[in-house]
DNA sequence: TATGAATGAGTCTTCATTCAT
DNA sequence: GATGAATGAAGACTCATTCAT
């Protein structure tokens, strides 16, 4: 069974004006809950500084204890909520042995989490923009080795059968990234679907079916 | 053969001060080339008003007489692209008869457009965001319109088989959208493929093979 | 008679967003005589634009339109008094011939002008380490035309006498930058003396007889 | 031979939180070399207590046991070098009976240490602004006698010649000052000699020479 | 209709200073 | 005596929008 590949340790650091690790980490979490409450609700360049150190619950001085720039936050939002995601899918697959399973658990995993934390990954989204760019190339590492994982699965599930390289590739970002759908369609889903759930489920059955197309030669 | 839903006359305007409709047309289009530019390059928040204006080759007071505020570049953008795009896959389908093709073409063309318009499709999706109430309904009905369109196209396509209303409603949601994947997965598809081409021929693929599940029952 | 160096025109221009050049010449000089007033007063980093702005009559909005940041105003300031000095030098020696008298004209009113301006002066030597670098140099060029004018006068004066060239630039930036000094010893010049008049003519004294070391050996 | 005049205990104390005189004497000589080194570099408005805690090698509140307010340190700066500065000079003319050469190696010295020390003597000119009124009044205290020391030694230079008393001090006071123009016209003196010595000699002539202004009458 | 100068509310960011440990 | 996390007041600058010409 194809390893999980070790998550490698990021080189971009927020830089703080704070030595002790455990005060870091406690306000971390502070600014980011807080962060994720307001960017939500308003978005990155409508929500204030100010309004973000009051819902975290510390004073601004504080918050710029913390961070270098109001863009720091966008990034330890996203690498916040990228841990989490992998976690879960991490989580989701433990213990199953049998490859198709394995993917599909993923795959359903994914698509959960995703839609769970539908608000900050379209604020995430929407925000990638005002990231710096060593943030950004750091985080797009981050989202390669997301991929990977789903790369090793799809490899462990199509083994034995002859399939193209590329289309493993593709069929990953699609599987990680096609869930991401939900979140900006989410009125247009809303509208049609009893609930969310209904509509998962056919999004789930969509992917999983089109996933097969690696295992067929190209049209 | 399904009929193309009529294109409903938009009820939301952008008010605009000028009387004489040619000046206002031409004007209009000047705007929203210079607003496009500039949007792609900088985002909505990062574009000022000026910036547009000199793009556009009008002065601010000008522009300021055919809309009322920022916000409604964003709409008058979303409504040309919107037009074109739709433009492009009724043409693509023009001519066709056999329902597979019919279906095929449009979903081609769809991705491919929206390759084309990429970032401005990319702009679009992070700003709405920032349009009113109003014009967010609006807009909503437009997307819808699209949607119906596939709609049609995919029931033309399983006419005969015994099909789930609601899947068909899906599917036409994620045929008419997950090509957007390719404007926000860009820069990950770009550094795995040698072309863009291949990326979408692979796209392509796997949403019509993802199609399919529309015809089976729910996993 | 040594000709009069031509003002070069300076490269530096503080960047406006207005276009009508009558305008800027207006609002300039109302912006200029409020930072004079302020800058006087509190030096450059206590004073807030707000105050620049309000003594000058403007709003800030209005003050930004004019300049592209604080600094740039300083360097407004040093244009200015810097032409009004060296307009006041040129004017003292129209029309006298003798060398002798001529120099001792440019002397005199060199240092009356300084101490008719001593608080700017104050202020614009404290706050040259805030200009960027692209105007410091255009700043130093100004200084050394206007040494220029000095050694002009110098030359003419010592004109057959074998006197060092070196000497002659030394003078010169002595002569013109000595006065100087009655606005940092103010204070204490003040105090020592019944009037600033009478300090003001020992400084005088003390410079043109220093004055002719040039015509001396190096000691 | 007049006599140097006593060093007067100053009034002002920079007030200290701490009790044992041996650490404050460490702490103190810490603070000012670390301020020396980031208000050369930086001015003292760009200078944060900060930078200068941390070049001085103890933390911010350890700093702040030392000073009362950041002002406290433009003053420890100041006194700090007036008192090396009047050191220098009174060794330099330590044996020196003949009254001429006395003065001359007084006011050499003089232009030596202050050119030595250019970027503190800058610094302090340009931060006088910022220190309170009592400091400011004790810090011309300090200048007043060391301006007398000059006048002392010219009072013995011009003895039994008939000259004003207010040329004395006069002089004295252009004596000790005007070396000072070696920090703030600098730049322009360095583009204009080979070496900053050879303008120093030049100087230093200039001076002397303009010295002998008090034995005549007013022009 | 077109122009472009004026407006001023709104934000991020810095940093001297304090105080609990 | 030393530490360093917390504080919050203060200031530079931007820019959408208006309106007199």
């Amino acid at each position: 069974m194809a390893e999980i590949p070790e998550k490698k340790a990021g080189k971009k650091k927020v830089k703080t004006r704070i030595k002790s690790s455990t005060v870091i980490g406690r306000r971390r979490r502070q600014i980011i809950e807080g962060a994720i409450k307001v960017f939500s609700a308003k978005g990155f360049h409508n929500a204030t500084v100010r309004e973000i150190a009051e819902e975290a619950g510390v004073t601004m001085g504080t918050l710029y204890n913390y961070i270098s720039c109001k863009e720091d936050i966008i990034y330890m939002v996203y690498d916040h909520i990228g841990k989490i995601i992998r976690g879960d899918v991490e989580k989701a697959i433990f213990g199953i042995d049998d490859p198709k399973e394995r993917l599909k658990a993923a795959v359903r995993q994914n698509l959960i989490s995703i839609n769970q934390y539908h608000d900050i990954v379209m604020f995430i989204d929407r925000s990638m923009t005002f990231v710096d760019r060593v943030s950004l190339h750091e985080a797009l590492e981050r989202e390669t080795e997301y991929i990977e994982l789903f790369e090793g699965l799809l490899r462990d599930y199509f083994k034995g059968k002859e399939v193209d390289e590329t289309r493993i590739q593709l069929a990953a970002d699609l599987l990680a990234y096609m869930p991401v759908i939900v979140t900006f369609r989410r009125w247009s889903l809303r509208r049609r679907f009893k609930s969310m759930d209904e509509a998962m489920k056919g999004i789930l059955d969509f992917v999983l079916h089109g996933m097969e197309f690696v295992a067929r030669k190209g049209s």
